[in-house]
RNA sequence: GGGCGGUUAGCUCAGUGGUAGAGCACUACAAUGACACUGUAGGGGUCACAGGUUCAAAUCCUGUACCGCCCACCA
């Protein structure tokens, strides 16, 4: 190895590209052939082609690879199978705003050319954010990377639908649905928000045809009056009862409706009746339903007025604004009031939703739901965190139907032909269609093109082969685990879940592990419309991609959020630093040495294995429990804390002695490599590059295709923590005498005198408290400090200027400090309720410790008694 | 309206019955042969609030407040 190429600073910029060119190259992202091996998937969620990455992504990704890494290490054959979504709408919308800017639209290029030019927006800058992931680390088998709109996956979207119309499960219906004006399709009901919006009420006077009196309706809506069909009251309610029945004449139409009884008006709600308008509310449309009514639609795709007459074409706030004025002319208007009103926004564009009845396709979700919610309470899927489950389950007992056909250009088109007579043939292609249909003739397709959502609902057996019985699929379904945002848990996972049983017969996955939204560090969210995101690429450039993935990764837990802010990448970036000089001190001093089996283990180096094994086992058990932050923080503290502030520390004379040499570099490396493969899958790159320097042999190519570290079961080793867990003790103490007297850390002092036994570890007591001889017996001097640890007592004599002002109140701060607890704890040992119920070993404990407290308090009485 | 998270040091967060923890920030000291992206020693908290259970509560129970998320057809 060549120390000279090993910067006092670790450069991730230069390290990382080289690594992830050699795993590629080694093939090592493709899964391993062994079918002895069990296999292991995860078919990664798709980012849209419209996406570029984002935080979310950088943890989401990260975490896979994670998992990917670990399960390798542990003897899975691995398969990450990555792609993209040709999310629909996003896409359709941002091609769309392309040609707009160049004074062109869609609807002037027309269906063939728009189509055209979204693939070739996708050719040049589609890939983008997978090149990204590799930034990252991500080892995905790119040979086996999927597009939701691939031919292979085209058919196998064309294939459910065309089963699924066969047996009833998808259905064309006239249904009251979630028109959005802007991007003129409809929207399922979990595309759209609720919001709660202030607004007007305003109550209508609606009179009787026969001139006996009016009825007042109130209304949030009054441009949707045009398309009124009746007034509703409640059957129940007196005051209506004898006017049911009744017509009465709609203000500014001039149509005349009929007074109706229905359950759905409420009673205490304004005057008790309302104005019933089945086309643009789904209430209404119930109601419509049950009467029979007549279901007149009164707005075009864009929420203009499409009712002939005086308001035609005027936009439906525009309409509202003059309708209200005719209203009030002609003496219709009894008030408006203030009210909050609900309303329903678009998750994609924004705009506010239009209830709209019109024709769609439909799936049957309640049916697909039940074997989903059977299994699931059977245990077959696990949530990660657990609460999940019940949300899950909760959502998939209420689901309703889907509307799966959306009015756009940009996805898979609905597979279904029709006659001249508008019977409608599912089939794979218009020859199929025309087979089918016999002597009729098909005339033309379905417009429509399907759901985002539901091409991506096949995604974890679709990328693997299905409906072909391919090998992968063989191997590799159902997949592992699914990783995801809790916000698509009802938009992916549900539909995964249904479709998966269904078509597959198998779960589509056994775990859903639901990860942290990444916010701001001041808890905002991070959008990229607010100017509060941050970039991913950005961070990587200056800090490395180990260091963003340890920032995000060492924070996810069951937490339901994560904060970032860059401090924490910075944080990341020094251990990443600390583990890159830690690897240098060690390859130093073992340069150039033969390197041979231990001489004898002392103390020091068996609480070090053992503190490595149990790192080891902590950090296994919480990658299995996707409890990364567990992971991190046993291996940060093992590193930081143990190896580097303590055994290295102590092993620096034995090195520097070619007599004790040996064991510390073999205890040094022993625990350098196996912290190296443990820390792998959170931080790849800087792992791979120092574990290629390290001098061992029979040494795997790479960490990366390593096993998980292995110890004998003598490591484990709980008295030899025990007891260098007490001479750490020690060392703090004499440490901190030495500071109060104000001298320099590392600065030698002669002397230390001490009394009770040391066990032979008088060496690491001197080394690492800087003394060059430690006395049995009391000093002699006049003056010294002294305290008790861990049944030891310390004297270190005064030599010198002291600051005695400083000396007495730190120690009158102690001493109080110290009577305080020894209070307590006196109380705690008199009470007998506490002696008799407390646990013995409880109890044994407290009166250890008041000993330890006494002697402690004695040690500053006597101090005190000094400076007094 | 229903459900689920959260509230612990200045900041970001661990901690599921036994004397409150980490990292950063802060104070003092330290150019020593791995690392100043460092080391050593410190200061700093009524664990949101109120009740209850218990010998003992940050931790279990009940309620309240605030923050966040999800679900929900009231004109």
């Amino acid at each position: 190895m060549d120390l000279s190429t090993m910067a006092t600073r670790y450069d991730a910029s230069s390290t990382e590209p080289k690594w992830y060119e050699k795993w590629e190259k080694a093939g090592l992202f493709k899964p391993d052939p062994d079918p002895s091996k069990p296999p292991y998937t995860i078919t990664i969620p798709p980012p849209n082609i419209t996406g570029s990455l984002h935080m979310g992504h950088a943890l989401c990704y990260p975490l896979q690879d994670l998992l990917g890494r670990f399960k390798r290490l542990t003897g899975s054959s691995v398969l990450i199978l990555p792609g993209q979504d040709h999310a629909g709408i996003a896409t359709q919308s941002v091609v769309s705003k392309q040609l707009l800017k160049e004074g062109s639209s869609a609807a002037q290029i027309g269906r063939e050319k728009f189509v055209e030019r979204v693939w070739e927006w996708r050719k040049e800058s589609g890939d983008t954010i997978l090149s990204q992931l590799r930034l990252l680390g991500c080892a995905f088998d790119w040979s086996r990377s999927r597009f939701t709109l691939d031919e292979e996956y085209h058919d196998a979207v064309l294939k459910v639908f065309i089963d699924w119309f066969e047996r009833g499960l998808i259905f064309r219906g006239k249904r009251v649905v979630n028109w959005d004006p802007k991007l003129q399709t409809s929207v399922s009901d979990i595309e759209t928000l609720r919001e709660t919006r202030k607004g007007k009420l305003y109550h209508i006077r609606y009179p009787f045809t026969d001139g006996s009196g009016e009825i007042v309706i109130a209304t949030t809506r009054p441009e949707t009056m045009l398309a009124d069909v009746a007034v509703a009251v409640h059957p129940s309610d007196a005051r209506y009862n004898d006017k049911l029945g009744k017509t009465l004449r709609l203000p500014l139409v001039n149509r005349d409706i009929p007074l109706i009884a229905d359950i759905y008006a409420d009673p205490a709600f304004g005057t008790g009746a309302v104005k019933i308008t089945p086309a643009h509310d789904p209430n209404d449309y119930q109601v419509g339903i049950r009467h029979g009514l007549d279901m007149p639609v009164i707005l075009d795709p864009q929420a203009r007025i499409s009712l002939e007459g005086k308001y035609f074409g005027l936009d439906r706030n525009e309409a509202r604004r003059d309708i209200v004025k005719d209203l009030e002319e002609g003496g219709f208007l009894v008030k408006i009031e203030d009210h909050e009103i609900p309303i329903i926004i678009s998750d994609r564009s924004g705009e506010v939703i239009e209830p709209l009845l019109s024709e769609q396709w439909f799936c049957d979700q309640p049916k697909l739901a039940q074997p989903v919610i059977e299994a699931v309470k059977a245990g077959e899927i696990n949530f990660h965190p657990a609460r999940y489950e019940r949300i899950f389950i909760d959502w998939m007992e209420n689901i309703r139907e889907w509307c799966i056909s959306r009015q756009l250009w940009w996805g898979h088109r609905i597979p279904i032909y029709y006659t001249e007579d508008g019977t409608a043939f599912a089939a794979l292609n218009w020859d199929e269609a025309q087979k089918a249909a016999g002597d009729a003739k098909i005339v033309r397709q379905d417009e429509d093109v399907l759901d985002t959502w539901f091409s991506s609902g096949l995604w974890p057996f679709a990328t693997l082969g299905w409906p072909e019985q391919t090998e992968d699929l063989e191997r590799f379904y159902p997949t592992s685990c699914l990783i995801t945002d809790r916000n698509i848990i009802n938009l992916w996972v549900a539909r995964m879940t249904m479709m998966g049983y269904d078509l597959v017969g198998v779960k589509p996955f056994s775990d859903v592990m639901i990860y942290a939204t990444v916010l701001r560090e001041d808890g905002r969210r991070m959008s990229k419309s607010l100017g509060t995101g941050i970039d991913p690429v950005g961070v990587i450039e200056s800090f490395g991609a180990d260091a963003l993935r340890y920032a995000l990764l060492s924070q996810t837990g069951e937490n339901q959020d994560l904060r970032y802010g860059e401090r924490k990448t910075e944080e990341a970036r020094n251990f990443c630093n600390k583990i890159w000089n830690a690897t240098r001190f060690i390859l130093m001093n073992v340069e150039g040495q033969k390197r041979s089996e231990p001489g004898e283990l002392q103390p020091i180096d068996r609480w070090l294995l053992s503190r490595l094994v149990e790192t080891a086992t902590v950090t296994k058990k919480a990658y299995e429990a996707y409890d990364i932050q567990s992971a991190c923080q046993a291996m940060y503290k093992f590193f930081w804390n143990e190896l580097c502030d303590w055994y290295i520390e102590v092993s620096k004379p034995r090195l520097a002695d070619p007599a004790q040499r040996e064991t510390p570099q073999w205890v040094l490396l022993t625990a350098l490599e196996a912290f190296l493969k443990m820390m792998h899958p959170v931080m790849p790159f800087i792992t791979e590059e120092l574990y290629a320097h390290l001098p061992l042999e029979n040494k795997s190519e790479f960490v990366m295709s390593t096993a998980w570290p292995e110890f004998p079961s003598t490591f484990a080793d709980g008295e030899a923590e025990a007891r260098i867990e007490r001479l750490f003790e020690t060392v703090r103490a004499l440490r901190a005498l030495r500071a109060e007297l104000g001298i320099a850390a590392m600065s030698p002092i002669p002397v230390t005198y001490y009394e009770g036994s040391l066990q032979g570890d008088e060496a690491v007591l001197s080394s690492q408290a800087w003394v060059q001889e430690l006395r049995p017996g009391r000093p002699a001097e006049e003056k010294f400090l002294s305290v008790r640890t861990g049944g030891l007592d310390l004297y270190l004599p005064i030599e010198g200027q002291v600051d005695v002002d400083k000396l007495r109140q730190n120690l009158d701060r102690d001493i109080s400090k110290t009577q305080d607890e020894l209070a307590k704890l006196s109380a705690r040992l008199e009470n007998p309720q506490f002696v008799e119920r407390a646990k013995p070993e409880v109890v044994e404990k407290e009166k250890e410790n008041l000993v330890e407290l006494q002697g402690r308090l004695q040690k500053f009485a006597e101090r005190r008694e000094l400076f007094s």
